[in-house]
DNA sequence: GCCGTTTTCGGCCCGACTGTTTTCAGTCG
């Protein structure tokens, strides 16, 4: 495990020297450093006692002697004295929209502001418009950048707590006198973000087993409840009942407060007993239709679960194609081959390379002659036969004006074209989706990516009438990706359910750029799930032969 | 601050957009 405290510690020191106005790439030295353990999960206590980090690029004699110094002593004197010059907290002002290093300096210098707050309150007090460089418009970012940051306190993404639940319920189902344990909540019906982790946990002494457990995990106790919080201060709550009552309390902590209590009325009305041995026979007891947890969001699930309208819902294994992968050619970390070979480990029939277009010149984009030079590669690739089908497509920048990255000469040349909105993100709500339609409105465009650009918890989507984008989808006869990154999860599944209204067909897509993380096209599967999708509203579910036929049309 | 190397210092990802800009600095993706 990479050592997230030092990760933090570099990647300020990088921002803080970039404030302080020092050479940037001496500031960047520092955010690489902390990119390379992170990407690499590097052990430095290792590599430090090894005397090996030195042999990693990019650790040169500076960064050793203070990484050596934090191994020591868990701290770095260069850092302590950084932070005694300029406060730390000026960081995070970095973060808000349009308030880069430069910036930042600016209203520390000029109007003492230290932090967040007080760069709200120079925005409503107005001593912020007298500052050189910061317009109307400008400050209205900042406030509603602001104003999304407070709003995200406290939300976490679901990846982000993973790896811990997955442990902790290990840990409790391992126990003897555990009978049954899982994770249920905001986490089991994969709503967006989540506020906390919740787990259930079966044992025929609760009052025992929950004493136990406090003392194991140093958690308080509230009845046959612990309360504790993961080392990223997620809380955590864990309750231990009884055999008997065990479905019928996964259930209830399971669902939304809306659907819940819906389910109550529901149930008050059929006079049910509580002891089932599965939430399936709790909704067979109701006469109704079983409801997966990623629909126990609002009523109309339990309404459709009354007509025995739930439809079986898309499931991993129904996927064949993965679409929209970066390579080493623009911005990925590894070759086409790696990228297919992976994806095909996964069980995957085919797989669309979908590198950035020239636009993107931050990402190493392709230039016509590189888009030729990579067919040939994939050509040669899918001649050696590796059991996976290569096809050769482009995630191509959506121009301000709504046109396409490059002519049509080229365009014609990829199976699929993904089209992105890069740049611009600051448009007025009827110009950006004017521009995306006109996008749409293209004959080689294939798939709409990212919809709206937002990333979760940290940055709002872009302005953008989404609705009417859907609609132009479906009149275009166009798809729509759900990107399953899961800083992104975009189209939203509110979203998929009205796309799936208007008859616009999905893509879920991993948009994945190293294969470590094409896995994350399984979330997307659960943003489908969660927008009421079967396998036949998704186009990589087709077979590869189906694919070519319906969607790439060659 | 790191790298590569013409082994001592120059180059390090880049192009578009915005602002109180008039030739450029800051931010973003």
């Amino acid at each position: 495990m990479p050592d997230k405290k030092l990760v933090k510690i570099l990647n300020n020191i990088s921002i803080l020297l970039e404030i302080k106005g020092e050479n940037p790439f001496k500031s960047r030295a520092y955010s690489n450093a902390a990119e390379i353990i992170r990407e690499n999960q590097i052990d430095i206590e290792k590599e430090v006692q090894g005397g090996t980090l030195g042999n990693i690029k990019g650790f040169g004699e500076a960064l050793v002697k203070k990484l050596t110094e934090y191994v020591e002593t868990g701290k770095i004197t260069y850092y302590e004295k950084l932070i005694s010059e300029i406060p730390e907290s000026l960081v995070d002002i970095t973060k808000i929209n349009t308030m880069g290093p430069k910036k930042t300096k600016l209203v520390y210098e000029q109007l003492g502001v230290k932090n967040i707050n007080e760069l709200e309150s120079a925005c409503l007090t107005g001593s912020l418009s007298k500052v050189k460089g910061f317009t109307e418009k400008s400050i209205e970012i900042i406030q509603n950048s602001i104003a999304h940051k407070k709003a995200s306190k406290g939300l976490f993404l679901q990846n982000s707590v993973i790896e811990y639940a997955e442990n902790l319920l290990g840990k409790l189902k391992s126990d003897s006198d555990i009978i049954d344990a899982e994770i249920s909540g905001s986490y089991r019906r994969f709503a967006e973000t989540i506020t906390e982790l919740n787990i259930v946990v079966s044992t025929k002494s609760p009052e025992n087993v929950t004493k136990k457990f406090r003392t194991i995990l140093f958690a308080d106790q509230i009845g046959n409840q612990l309360k504790l919080s993961t080392n990223e201060n997620i809380p955590v709550t864990i309750d231990f009942v009884k055999p008997e009552e065990y479905i019928f309390k996964l259930h209830l902590s399971t669902g939304s407060k809306e659907y819940i209590t819906s389910f109550n009325e529901l149930l008050k009305e059929k006079n049910v007993v509580t002891n089932f041995n599965s939430e399936e026979e709790l909704y067979n007891s109701l006469g109704i239709k079983y409801v997966p947890p990623e629909l126990r969001e609002c009523n109309t699930a339990l309404e459709k679960a009354k007509q025995f309208k739930i439809p079986k819902l898309i499931e991993n294994s129904d996927l064949k194609g993965m679409l929209h992968v970066h390579s080493n050619w623009s911005d990925g970390k590894n070759t086409i081959l790696e990228m297919a070979l992976k994806a095909k480990e996964l069980g995957f029939e085919y797989i669309a390379m979908c590198d950035h277009s020239r636009s993107a010149g931050y990402t190493n984009g392709l230039s016509i002659e590189r888009v030729q030079a990579q067919h040939e590669e994939i050509d040669k690739l899918n001649s050696e036969n590796h059991e996976i089908k290569i096809l050769k497509g482009i995630e191509s920048d959506i121009l301000t004006d709504g046109s396409l990255d490059y002519p049509e000469d080229v365009l014609e040349k990829f199976d699929i074209v993904v089209v992105s909105v890069h740049s611009l993100f600051n448009m007025s709500k009827s110009l950006m989706t004017k521009r995306i339609i006109a996008a749409l409105a293209s004959p080689y465009t294939t798939i709409l990516g990212h919809p709206t650009g937002r990333l979760l918890t940290s940055r709002l989507p872009y302005e953008v009438d989404i609705k009417e984008i859907i609609d132009a989808a479906a009149d275009y006869g166009k798809i729509i990706e759900i990107n399953a990154n899961p800083y992104r999860l975009d189209l939203s599944w509110d979203n998929v359910i009205y796309a799936k209204e208007k008859g616009v067909k999905i893509a879920i897509n991993p948009d994945s750029h190293k294969t470590t993380t094409l896995e994350d096209v399984f979330i997307g599967v659960k943003v489908a799930r969660k927008g009421w999708l079967e396998a036949k509203d998704v186009v990589n579910c087709l077979t590869y032969d189906k694919f070519m036929k319906e969607v790439v049309k060659k």
